[in-house]
RNA sequence: GGGGCGGUAGCUCAAUUGGAUAGAGUACCGGACUGUCGAUCCGGUGGUUGCGGGUUCGAGUCCCGUCCGCCUCGCCA
């Protein structure tokens, strides 16, 4: 076999003299008739044309050069020359071509049923895609995405270590945890009827690494949970998982800040400034999120007080009710570039959102105008002082109860900086804090935890606990880039009585709490320290540094929306065999699941 | 589980109100061309219109069911 000596993106006018040996795919061919012949070789590395002359070389290599197609996979001898036929500014490479004198044929492709070509990728089916992924994946885009995951666990790894973090893998068959997200689970074999779960994170083992004198821990760790995907969350993820004993919030969030600066200096070349520190009630209020996008501005105002003054019944009412407030959204300048059918878009985006109506009203030089203009009259002036108004502005109302209100407006300030072409090209983290304990779930009538059941209410609402559970801040952050949550963690209870008193406020019994986490219970009796730590998703960050929005995209074998893996066809059937040795037996619904069909290539 | 969009040649798409032999680009096959570079030019092969049923003289098109993919609500401590 022709031993490769560089690689096809490296070739430059330097080498020019030099005899080199690349391997690689076929990536185009342009035959010239008679005995010319253009190879566009590519590996992960770039593209090099290689050039096959009847006058350089012998008539049975041109003649096999001219049965190669795309894909094909070949080792190519020659020399390194500048082109004969000028550059291609398009290349890096493109100042010079490899003038054959040996090829080797080393793996004939047939004809592939997708091609990776960075203009035909947009166009092409993802189930195709996905289904011929190793071709997908030979994408120059594809392969920048997986160095660049691969450079983001460098520097994970890197920063880390050089913070005294030790790496510790933990394991993956573990015992189900309630609440939380639906486990996947595994049969025991040794056990019959017994059940591993996979973990959702690890969470509990990071805390008894605490309490074993880890002192910081990091792991690049799979995380799985079996709920429904969407276009940023996929079933089977992977997180930056990191804890720290002997820390305040402040500490976690002072290094992990630093870690973020570093990972966009390092992979981008940017600098993501100060990292700001936004209160959740506080975010709610101004952006009608707990993950708000700082991008573009057109915060939230709330006029209540305002409102209560107008004769107008959808105000009146929203704020008799309990909770009730009206907020409003100013769009600058919107009067002009906003269509009537848009405005009906975000009016059913509302709707959607739960509201009843989207009322709106335009402001121009002699007032109010179209919408609910008339009911604004005895406020006009207070009113457009509040939200700063200028002509040509359009305001937003809703009227509900505070958490529709903040759902419905936070969702259009979205849509409409989206719409308005608002959203600055940036990168604008956050910090968010200070998030309930509890909320309350009136379907179930319990309270649940916001975060998980192990999160430190802070350290001045402990006492809320017993009197105000609903109105009890945690010591938990959350990290938010560009509107996408990309972090979570809080500082750990580590008193085994404040630990109890939160599972008895999730309704757990103290027999339950026993079974469930007696043995962490039992692990904070004999010395723990006070601990705390953060999760980041990878996937999520891969995404902003990509500037990709489909969680797929950054992941070398996603699976699909029905948790299919397409090119593998899993999942599949278990053996009866093997389903006797686990003790499992199968008990179909009455409508019947079909196997996810094999994808084979058809011969 | 609910809502929305989609599925036609290997791939990307078209096909009028239900009407004749389902077309185009590309890939592939054959031919021409010694400086191309998303090569070009000429010719050709290629179809279970996702699958099953129904309505009709006639279905890619209409109806019912079902499968698959994407977006989304629920869900995601």
């Amino acid at each position: 076999m022709l031993k490769r000596t560089h690689m096809c993106g490296e070739l430059r006018s330097d080498h020019v003299g030099q005899t080199v040996t690349l391997a690689g795919w076929v990536n185009t061919y342009r035959d010239q008739g008679k005995g010319l012949i253009f190879i566009d070789l590519r590996d992960r590395d770039g593209l090099t044309q290689v050039v096959f002359n009847l006058r350089d070389v012998d008539e049975a290599a041109v003649n096999e050069a001219r049965s190669l197609r795309r894909e094909d996979v070949v080792a190519v001898q020659g020399l390194v020359r500048t082109r004969v036929g000028g550059a291609n500014p398009r290349l890096a490479t493109g100042t010079i071509e490899v003038a054959a004198d040996k090829l080797e044929v080393l793996g004939k492709a047939e004809t592939p049923p997708i091609l990776p070509d960075e203009h035909e990728a947009e166009k092409i089916a993802e189930e195709k895609r996905l289904q011929y992924r190793y071709i997908d994946l030979r994408r120059p885009r594809m392969q920048k995405m997986l160095r660049t995951r691969h450079e983001v666990m460098q520097v994970t790894r890197r920063f880390f270590a050089s913070h005294g973090f030790l790496e510790v893998e933990t394991p993956l068959l573990i015992k189900t945890t309630p609440e939380g997200a639906r486990d996947f689970i595994v049969p025991s074999r040794l056990y019959a009827g017994k059940w591993y779960a996979l973990p959702q994170s690890p969470q509990i083992f990071k805390q008894i690494l605490m309490l074993s004198g880890c002192d910081r821990y990091m792991q690049i760790c799979k995380c799985l949970r079996d709920e429904d995907p969407r276009a940023d969350r996929q079933a089977e993820f992977t997180q930056i998982d990191l804890e720290m004993s002997f820390v305040t919030r402040d500490d976690v969030l002072a290094i992990m800040s630093e870690f973020i600066t570093t990972l966009w200096s390092e992979i981008l070349g940017v600098d993501v400034g100060e990292i700001p520190v936004l209160g959740y009630a506080e975010a709610l209020d101004r952006y009608g999120t707990d993950k708000p996008d700082l991008r573009f501005g057109l915060e939230l105002a709330e006029i209540s007080p305002l409102a209560a003054r107008t004769e107008f019944k959808i105000f009146r009412d929203a704020l008799s009710k309990p909770q009730g407030v009206v907020k409003a959204i100013r769009v600058p300048a919107a009067a002009g570039t906003l269509t009537r059918k848009k405005i009906d878009g975000y009016e059913r985006l509302a709707r959607e959102a739960g509201a009843g109506g989207l009322a709106t009203v335009k402001y121009t030089a002699t007032g109010y105008e179209t919408g609910i203009a008339k009911f604004l009259e005895p406020i006009a002036d207070e009113l457009a002082a509040q939200l700063a108004l200028e002509a040509g502005d359009m305001v937003f109302f809703a009227a509900d109860t505070r958490a529709v209100a903040l759902r419905v407006l936070g969702e259009l300030r979205v849509a409409l900086g989206r719409d308005l072409g608002l959203i600055e090209d940036a990168f604008r983290c956050l910090w968010v804090v200070d998030f309930p304990m509890f909320s309350y779930n009136d379907e179930r009538g319990r309270w649940e935890s916001e975060h998980h059941p192990f999160v430190m209410p802070r350290e001045d609402q402990i006492q809320r606990l017993q009197s105000d559970p609903g109105g009890c801040i945690s010591s938990s952050y959350d990290f938010v880039i560009n509107g996408s949550e990309c972090g979570s963690g809080s500082i750990r209870i580590h008193r085994t009585h404040i630990q109890k008193k939160v599972f008895e406020i999730l309704g757990l019994t103290p027999q339950e709490t026993q079974l469930k986490f007696g043995f962490l219970l039992e692990a904070f009796k004999y010395g723990a320290p006070p601990h705390g730590g953060i999760a980041f998703g990878l996937d999520r960050l891969i995404m902003q540094l990509t500037g990709v929005t489909n969680i797929r995209d950054v992941i070398a074998f996603p699976k699909t929306q029905t948790g299919a893996d397409l090119m593998t066809g899993a999942p599949g059937p278990a053996d009866s065999e093997h389903l006797k040795e686990l003790s499992v037996r199968v008990h179909l619904p009455k409508r019947q699941i079909p196997e996810p069909e094999t994808r084979e290539p058809k011969p």
